[in-house]
DNA sequence: GCTTTGCATCGACGACTGTCAACATTGATG
DNA sequence: CATCAATGTTGACAGTCGTCGATGCAAAGC
């Protein structure tokens, strides 16, 4: 069973569309996103709150909540290790994604057929 | 200037994180999804609103609305034509948000950088 | 012209979100 | 054990979002 046709090859059911859009939604943020980004371009794939912070003009406990958010779609893991808390992506669930939105693999959406031609 | 690294190759500036978080907002409703991936997977790559509609348990309105927010997003333009109104997506936004996503290496397919240049 | 059909806009409502200050918790260190 | 430093949690608040009914508007047909 292939595990991610793109968004243009059929409609997507309404429980798929669900997961997807709880990943999008948590993606919809710019502090998330930079967040994110942070996190997956941080030396050794990882960071700790204190690392990410400083970079914005935000609260503490706000920023916990975004990781939070991020935690719970599914697109951060994290683990305590001594007083700091480590944070890093999940490859499958940036990947999922991507492949979604394609142009995944060779095969060019309908979409862009039109553009093309 | 290199138009799509990676969310993980370098953390995002605030702007464009602002850009991107616009986009993936519109995407976190999964009805918005449903509609991007009709309109997508419809013959010829365009549907008209009364192809998409009947699909959902919800008001012509509500259905408007969020056509309105894809199309503000970058994501769908639309034409009207006689009675209908056509809406298609545009590919160069989706391919632009799957290449920050990554997964790394891959990047814009030469078709769709020129419709980004 | 008038009516009908397809779609957008408006105004309003409850629900959810981002933010903060205050407090709780966990682990290290004296 | 007492204290401190790094994070998470809670409660509250303004703002935004998804939804609807009512209304407006443009094109086609009578």
């Amino acid at each position: 069973m292939p595990c991610c046709p793109p968004l243009a090859r059929a409609p997507l059911t309404q429980d798929w569309a669900g997961d997807l859009a709880r990943m999008f939604k948590a993606l919809g943020d710019p502090v998330r996103l930079r967040l994110l980004s942070m996190v997956a371009s941080h030396d050794g794939g990882e960071a700790c709150v204190c690392d990410l912070t400083p970079a914005f003009d935000l609260s503490q406990p706000t920023i916990s909540h975004h990781l939070k958010v991020l935690r719970e779609a599914g697109l951060l893991e994290c683990e305590r290790r001594g007083t700091w808390v480590f944070y890093w992506v999940v490859p499958a669930a940036l990947a999922q994604l991507a492949a979604v939105l394609g142009p995944a693999g060779r095969t060019v959406p309908a979409a862009d057929r039109r553009v093309l031609a």
